[in-house]
DNA sequence: GGCTAATTTGAGTAATTGCTCAATAGTCAA
DNA sequence: TTGACTATTGAGCAATTACTCAAATTAGCC
């Protein structure tokens, strides 16, 4: 019997990722662990010690993921505004193959998560808290170059901006159609616009 | 060995809810169930069949709970937008005293569920539509009544106001503070307030 | 080729899963 | 009191769970 070619940790990480995020901690059992990832549970076990521990190294891949695309999104951008704004857009847009990976792994991680497992509920609230900050970090530069009204809450509106995006992916996982997935984007879209200082 | 008392059947699902809403439909394990519901395994099985048909019932008492809720809520209320706008600061005030049912169950179940359990996740889909279809209902009625204007897309504004519904109560579960999330409440109130015609 | 250290293997572990059913306990009309 | 009927019990089932480890395989170095 020959033996298969060692594992790339980040192949590994990635195909973890997407059977985590299609079927939740708790329904993923290491057999599907085990075919996903093209490996026995000993080589899994030497790897990544654990279950949890797997599910931990996947979900910082995911958030490393997201945060990298939000930054090089507010790069881009022509406003910050405006980044933020086409930001929703295309998540609106956006139709996974997948219907099974369209909300956030995060949500999805925290609202799968038993008081049993701190640890993950825990880590998911710290991402999230972590992109929130990003986002009002995206705020406080419209302020700075007055596309803002400079006594904005940026915090307030990073919530309620995060809150947004939650919503648009559950949606898309719900299967809500392209066209009514693209007007609620562009209504969320447009509230952020609206925010914008007349004089900018 | 004495028999215990006949189970009451809406006490029996109340109970189910609880702890399916705590944990999710996966994490919770028969025993789980067993001790919850004060009942032996044969007494749940002839009771109700098996464990995914124990968690339809226990979620379609949930949904005609919220339901009724919002029913009752559109009689009483002042305006029909005026109810919309105070439900939503309604939930933003609320906190449960468990922090694992603040997230909507319907949601929870929705991301949940794995593509073995179509039932499941169907059934949860069905009501979240029975749901909107309530709150298009309370727009048409603000129509009729002139509260918004003839050419307002009720179905358009019902998917955005759950979206906000869903965000709100999966921020309230994330386990924001109070005041932050009075805040969120508030500007989603704000938004539906800012749709009425000027001339009503 | 031969040696060593590092990996992978997969049968097997104990514990838990959802679930069954023969035995038991209770109820109530006759 | 009896006996027929129903509801409850809980030990126990096969299947699955997360996980282990001694043996087998390989790669790298001399």
């Amino acid at each position: 019997m020959t033996r298969a070619r060692p594992y790339d940790r980040d192949t590994a990480l990635d195909a973890a990722l997407t059977v985590f995020w299609q079927k939740g901690y708790h329904a993923t059992s290491l057999k599907d662990l085990e075919a996903a990832l093209n490996m026995k549970p000993g080589s899994i076990y030497a790897a990544f010690s654990s279950k949890e521990s797997l599910f931990l190294s996947a979900l910082e891949r995911y958030f490393r993921q997201n945060r990298e695309e939000l930054r090089s999104l507010a790069e881009q951008a022509e406003t910050p505004l405006k980044g933020l704004a086409d930001h929703l857009r295309g998540i609106g847009r956006k139709h996974d193959a997948d219907p099974q990976c369209r909300a956030c792994m995060l949500i999805k991680t925290l609202l799968d998560t038993t008081a049993s497992e701190d640890m993950i509920a825990d880590t998911a609230r710290r991402y999230l808290d972590q992109i929130k900050a990003e986002i009002a970090a995206a705020f406080d530069l419209a302020k700075s170059r007055g596309e803002l009204p400079q006594d904005a809450d940026s915090d307030r509106l990073a919530r309620r901006y995060q809150s947004n995006i939650t919503a648009l992916k559950i949606e898309a996982h719900r299967g809500t159609d392209k066209a009514d997935l693209a007007a609620l984007a562009e209504d969320m879209a447009h509230e952020v616009e609206r925010l914008r200082c007349p004089s900018s």
